[in-house]
RNA sequence: CGCGGGGUGGAGCAGCCUGGUAGCUCGCGAGGCUCAUAACCUCGAGGUCGCAGGUUCAAAUCCUGCCCCCGCAACCA
């Protein structure tokens, strides 16, 4: 992994408080992150902030923010103002570690960003304006769809909707079909735009086949008031696409258009700013979404992109639904998981686990409390907390000091008094199947091998009684108990990091204080079986996860 | 014939591409152990792999048809 790392997930729509949706990709994107940074080449990049850029944010326009605002009584930017920091303090609790936060009302570079793209679009001939017909509803003050039609008629105020007419720009995507079928297919081999999981990609390239129609870029004023004003036109309102999508680069300044000092514009590319080149150009550039906007990321931007003469992106990595107790969470079924209830009852790393555990990247996952329950005890409590514990505990009753398992000879013997010496020779091979199954994105997989690390663990000491010896030998077998436990904390640490952290700081290796720290990296020497020469004694034990009523 | 995903012991899944004793996690039952957070370990019960055909010495796995569930179908993470 040379090349630098730009992630992004989708950007949040804040009309309400976060829910459990909002949560599953940023944990699924913090993990990623955090696996790019602790394995990044730390000759070539020494500070993470040089490897790896994690940008999430807020899409605060549109109509809904409007109506919503409206009916509680403030302005739209009140509203957004409000709740944002709902998102941002949730993020924070669940350590979310993004580098860079963007809002759409963030007239410094968003809206510049977006209306110098929006010219370039139109000078590109991408834009064309046109009237457009639909079904309105006057109570909804929109444009009905099909599905929210009931025999003919509008859900809500059970009303014919009305035809009308209005002027929109639209982009004209359906020139690009066979350029993004190029693209896709590519993406599919190397070189294109990847999609993961590929049955997503076979998804889309079928909808190109199904045919492409040009997507409406504008409102008029007069239906959409909270947005960034076309370039140029006075009586249009971007909608949502070049607005939202856009924050990909804005949040680089790419064109330079904010004009502030940070970002210098570079030579080379000319209008093109610094951060632009750095983590655009010449980075390697992933998106994490979620696959209701999948065509969007797949089709729209890719056009957009290429039409305003800008590089496409690498990647597109699109997970799933979280449901709910089995259903669809929605307010009506009253199923809706608050997370900061999950976080109440069982911390923030529980969620995370859980989250990476039971969602694989791609697939739809279901949230429910027994589950929940049912993994934090066999999981967390169970396998992990009590495999520390014991080992631990056995090795405190000895006086603490443990000895480098690299030192003893292995003899015929061995396999009784060194346990160790099988993960061992393994040691690589975990480690390589746990960084192939990162490199396919499968985190479920990745987290597997951890968890039966801890199985593994288990199995031994009942086997081999340890309790059982005495002197020596009880301490060389328990080190290596513990250095497995070692090996297992480093496995968790993108997934759940402040307990890996406490698991390393119980077991008092040399390193952790340092492990939280962005620049930390996961070297081949902490890979080694017996690597930690200076790590000669283990610290008190404690109840890494409590038993929750 | 709109598109896609899926149907494997009680639950959730792997296996299917590259046919050859049906596997994992959880739950359940019985035993064991006692270092540990009533934890941990072992063994066991439980499946005609959606249905029906076909190919083959042999199919969960390949082919054909059908049934059922779930998403998406243009602006809901």
């Amino acid at each position: 992994m040379p090349q630098r790392q730009y992630i992004t997930t989708a950007i949040d729509y804040p009309n309400a408080a976060p829910h459990m949706g909002h949560v599953l990709e940023k944990v699924l994107a913090d993990v990623v992150t955090r696996w790019k940074r602790l394995s990044r080449d730390a000759k070539k990049f020494p500070k993470a902030e040089d490897a790896v850029r994690f940008q999430i944010g807020t899409d605060e326009h549109g109509v809904k923010i409007q109506r919503t605002a409206e009916k509680e009584g403030v302005t739209p930017k009140e509203l957004v103002d409000r709740n944002v920091p709902l998102f941002q303090d949730l993020y924070g609790r669940l350590q979310i570690s993004y580098d860079a936060f963007v809002r759409t009302t963030d007239k410094k570079k968003h809206w510049p960003t977006v209306q110098a793209l929006w010219e370039k679009l139109n000078a590109a001939g991408k834009l064309e304006k046109r009237s457009y017909t639909g079904l309105y509803c006057s109570g909804c003050e929109r444009f009905m769809t099909k599905k929210d039609l009931e025999d003919g008629k509008c859900a809500i105020h059970k009303a014919a909707p009305e035809e009308v007419t209005e002027e929109n720009y639209f982009f004209t995507l359906s020139k690009d079909a066979a350029w993004l079928k190029t693209l896709l297919t590519e993406g599919m081999k190397k070189g294109g735009y990847q999609i993961v999981p590929d049955f997503r990609a076979n998804e889309t390239l079928s909808l190109i086949e199904q045919g492409l129609e040009d997507v409406s870029f504008s409102r008029p004023k007069s239906s959409l008031a909270w947005g960034i004003p076309v370039p140029g036109d006075e009586d249009h309102v971007m909608y949502v696409w070049c607005d939202a999508l856009t924050n990909y680069i804005s949040g680089l300044d790419y064109f330079g258009a904010g004009g502030i000092s940070e970002v210098a514009r570079h030579e080379r590319t000319g209008d093109v700013s610094r951060l632009g080149v750095e983590w655009w150009d010449d980075a390697e550039v992933t998106h994490v979404i979620g696959k209701d906007i999948s065509r969007f990321h797949a089709l729209i931007w890719p056009a957009m992109l290429k039409a305003a003469g800008v590089r496409t992106p690498d990647r597109l990595l699109i997970h799933g639904f979280l449901t709910s107790e089995g259903e669809k969470m929605s307010k009506s079924l009253g199923n809706v998981v608050v997370p900061q209830d999950v976080i109440e009852k069982y911390g923030v790393d529980p969620l995370r686990f859980y989250l990476s555990h039971e969602v694989p990247v791609g697939r739809d996952g279901d949230f429910s409390w027994e589950r929940f329950e049912e993994l934090y005890d066999s999981a967390l409590r169970n396998k992990l907390g009590n495999l520390l514990n014991r080992v631990l505990i056995l090795i405190q009753k000895e006086g603490g000091e443990i000895i480098n398992i690299e030192k003893f000879k292995y003899g015929s013997d061995d396999m009784y008094w060194n346990p160790g010496k099988e993960w061992a020779d393994n040691s690589t091979s975990y480690w390589k199947v746990y960084s192939e199954a990162f490199s396919e994105f499968k985190l479920n997989s990745a987290l597997e091998i951890a968890v039966n690390l801890m199985v593994i663990g288990n199995g031994r000491i009942d086997d081999l009684k340890p309790w059982s010896l005495s002197g020596p030998d009880k301490i060389k077998m328990l080190s290596a108990f513990a250095e497995l436990l070692r090996h297992i904390s480093l496995m968790l640490l993108p997934f759940i990091p402040e307990t890996a952290q406490r698991i390393s700081r119980q077991l008092n290796v040399p390193y952790v204080e340092k492990m939280l720290e962005k620049d930390f990296v996961i070297t081949d020497e902490m890979k080694q079986w017996g690597s930690q020469k200076k790590w000669k004694k283990v610290g008190e034990p404690e109840i890494l996860f409590p038993k929750v009523e």
